[in-house]
DNA sequence: AAAACGTGGCG
DNA sequence: TCGCCAAGTTT
């Protein structure tokens, strides 16, 4: 048996039913694709239940507030791509007249979508012939074909050979099986060769050398680390939150205020500075509530969270983009960065002063 | 075109 | 504890 049919034998005998395989509409596929952007299927698995209850078609996106969008992202990381999703949707209002076009050349036009999405959508949506390239796929090739690197001469090699293998009568289960395949059998560590159906065709497999491909990746370097302060600012029984510029880091989500500490200052006269800087007030800094430490895909912070107590001056939102005082039991209703949700516990656990 | 962009799980 | 990695795209 050749290798696209190989590949699509071993979906139909080992597909796992994710909700995104239940269907054909295109919308759904399209969620499916964005969410899983460099996310485990299963933390997907329960926003895109909930998200398609929600928003049921890129009407219901495109007429949303950006808050309740976000609430539905919560604490699934990379935000812009909530803003991305929205932008798409109205130019298919826009300019496909509401209807989500089939070709690469055409969803590869829309934001957030590139070559991978492009791909995936119209090989399993609408059974176009394109072939996916995402992490899974790249190590599988590697190995099959014996690629140390991800060069773009490999990547070549490896589009060279999707092209001529893929399955053209089922492009779109091909795709996610060798996708799945990489996910469950050739795993980065630890692979399991011995069950894997492609096994024949794998050059690395063949001349036992598996561990060789892909080479190892240079190490990394040490994430910066920065040590934040955070106030919790209270005006009577109401907590200061402020919602954080678009297109920055975590754009979109709110937060309680604060920044980075400068050398040589205390974490009390950080979060007073902070505040002052960013929203035009003056505060007083009190008890110590939390530590919550929390790493980023490219730095780490440690933050330190203090009770204030609102003292004087109008809020100009110089940092931000918006602000609300709301009470604790409101911190549900709005979408906050995870490590913010790790400070919630504790505000209401002991005095303010 | 290298860096930015979240979070969780695993070895 | 720490590095790696996950259905990538944008600037």
């Amino acid at each position: 048996m050749n290798f696209s049919n190989t590949v699509l034998t071993w979906y139909n005998n080992n597909k796992e039913d994710f909700p995104w395989r239940m269907t054909k509409d295109p919308y759904k596929i399209w969620v499916s694709e964005i969410m899983l952007q460099q996310t485990q299927v299963q933390t997907v698995i329960p926003y895109y239940k909930k998200w398609i209850i929600k928003f049921p078609t890129i009407f219901d996106v495109a007429n949303a507030s950006d808050d309740i969008l976000f609430k539905y992202w919560e604490g699934l990381g990379y935000y812009n791509r909530v803003n991305n999703f929205r932008i798409a949707c109205n130019q298919i209002i826009k300019d496909h007249n509401g209807k989500i076009p089939k070709t690469v050349d055409q969803l590869i036009t829309l934001k957030g979508i590139g070559e991978y999405t492009s791909s995936a959508i119209s090989s399993i949506a609408f059974n176009q012939v394109n072939y996916v390239i995402d992490g899974n796929v790249k190590r599988v090739m590697a190995r099959v074909l014996r690629l140390k690197n991800f060069s773009k001469e490999s990547l070549n090699k490896m589009k060279d050979f999707l092209s001529a293998n893929i399955h053209k009568g089922s492009p779109g289960n091909f795709n996610q099986g060798i996708m799945d395949l990489g996910r469950d059998v050739c795993k980065p560590k630890n692979p399991l060769c011995s069950i894997c159906p492609v096994a024949s065709f794998c050059m690395a497999y063949i001349k036992n050398q598996i561990e060789k491909y892909p080479a190892a990746k240079k190490q990394t370097k040490r994430l910066p680390h920065y040590t934040i302060g955070v106030g919790i600012i209270w005006n009577k029984d109401k907590i200061l939150i402020t919602k954080r510029k678009k297109n920055a880091l975590l754009g979109g989500l709110w937060e309680f205020p604060g920044g980075k500490i400068l050398k040589n200052e205390s974490i009390k006269k950080c979060i007073k500075r902070e505040v002052f800087e960013e929203l035009s007030i003056d505060v007083d800094v009190l008890k110590f509530i939390t530590k919550v430490k929390h790493s980023y895909s490219h730095f780490k912070i440690t933050l330190h969270a203090h009770h204030c107590l609102y003292n004087t001056g109008k809020i100009i939102c110089k940092a931000s983009d918006n602000y609300k005082w709301i009470s604790p039991n409101q911190f549900d209703q709005f979408a906050f960065p995870k490590a913010n949700h790790h400070i919630f516990p504790h505000i209401l656990n002991q005095e303010v002063i």
